[in-house]
DNA sequence: GCCACGCTTCGGTCGCGGCCGAAGCGTCGA
DNA sequence: TCGACGCTTCGGCCGCGACCGAAGCGTGGC
């Protein structure tokens, strides 16, 4: 019976508006300043302090102290992935305020969702990928067909090291605002490495949204066949 | 800014001990009644009602009336991945208690997870299919090799089927006891049903706690190479 | 029709925990 | 050496929510 009392003290501590504010903003991979943090939490910088300790101490999150800066981040991958279980639920709950209408539109348009992309850009491109039959994608698992190996191999991403690192080869991941899933796992994130690299898209300061570059939104068209 | 109250709502939900040892109680898939659910959580059923009317309200559990009954169950299998993924973080998290000592030793032995086998059963079962090659977990993702399609379906398993189920085909799941992976997915609730067929296993009453018949003993050392 | 039973609703108490002001600590720059 | 700065610690206030006793409601059995 004591064995979940660890489960409540982990869900209590997300549970807090402040400190799951602090674990969205960290939610794409970034390292963030206490300061920083306090003010995406909208809390005072010894409230936020407080929040920080506790989630360092229940190991959520990782400190590294750089001069007078102290920067946090997700301490695992199990922390981002588990925020984000927790957000697939929240989005089936009842429509206090209705869905996605008063989210930034910036962050609807695209953003990082741990180290992937999401957003329209995030379901546009799992869909473009879907419909030229390079992917399918079911409610809990995908797949990248042999023409979606050769098509992705083509565009410049290694699938053959994404096949070795130890972790979800190729994952849908429920959108919360497009309420469709797009491309997480291994492959969504060396997609969106590919397109970092390539400029196409670049991050915005104090937000998980992300600016669709000229070129980018060139490139979407060619490659993928995708406007925004 | 406004868009992860959802989210601490949700958590905070799960944060109280009584709700999270009702949703624990839930996660084998069974209806449990609300006196059931009160006596789970440990506290008195005038209190447990208003946490379950909580839970219903926000779409984490699903009300099912019979006569004066009212039996509770998880909603979604979202929900119930939910809770595994927020366990998976609070077993990294400090041992303020000792891991799995204080653990009912049944409960670490052979219990259910949603839908599969988990504990000492589960992950010995993962680990024997692997030794022979059947299978392959990795951190995030798991594969069976075309020897054990073959393995499997000799035993009984209908993998056509599974495959065709709209959820992750094999999905390596933390143990929480255990510390190691045992099997998740479509294959895993495959492999957990055909036991229960075969009577190898028996569920307990009030427990998610498994019992593990002579004719199971004898089989699993048999056809899997497994003694527990 | 009656009571027993399972469950919920209401009302009031109480304790935990979030919050900020003030003060303290370490780091950087001049 | 001094002050500005980033951050944390301390102390006290206050409100939310978990809790249970008592009462109310619907169902089933006799």
């Amino acid at each position: 019976m004591k064995e979940d009392s660890r489960l409540a003290e982990i869900a209590a501590l997300v549970g807090d508006p402040a400190r799951a504010n602090i674990l969205t903003a960290l939610l794409d991979g970034r390292a963030l300043t206490a300061g920083e943090l306090a003010y995406f939490a909208g809390v005072s910088p010894q409230t936020a302090s407080g929040h920080l300790a506790k989630l360092t101490e229940s190991r959520m999150l990782a400190l590294h102290k750089q001069g007078r800066h102290r920067y946090y981040r997700l301490a695992t991958p199990q922390v981002g992935r588990m925020i984000e279980g927790i957000m697939e639920v929240a989005i089936a709950a009842p429509e206090r305020y209705r869905p996605a209408s008063k989210v930034d539109p910036a962050l609807r348009t695209a953003r990082t969702c741990y180290d992937h992309f999401a957003g329209r850009l995030g379901v546009g491109l799992a869909e473009a990928l879907g419909a030229r039959g390079h992917l399918v994608l079911a409610e809990e698992a995908g797949e990248v067909t042999e023409a979606g190996i050769e098509f992705l191999s083509g565009f410049g991403l290694d699938l053959a090291e994404a096949r070795r690192c130890r972790r979800a080869y190729c994952r849908p991941c429920l959108d919360w605002t497009e309420r469709r899933p797009h491309l997480g796992g291994a492959i969504g994130a060396a997609l969106a490495a590919r397109c970092f690299a390539l400029r196409w898209v670049e991050r915005q300061r104090d937000s998980r949204a992300l600016t669709i570059t000229a070129a980018g939104r060139r490139g979407l068209d060619e490659v993928f066949g995708l406007r925004l």
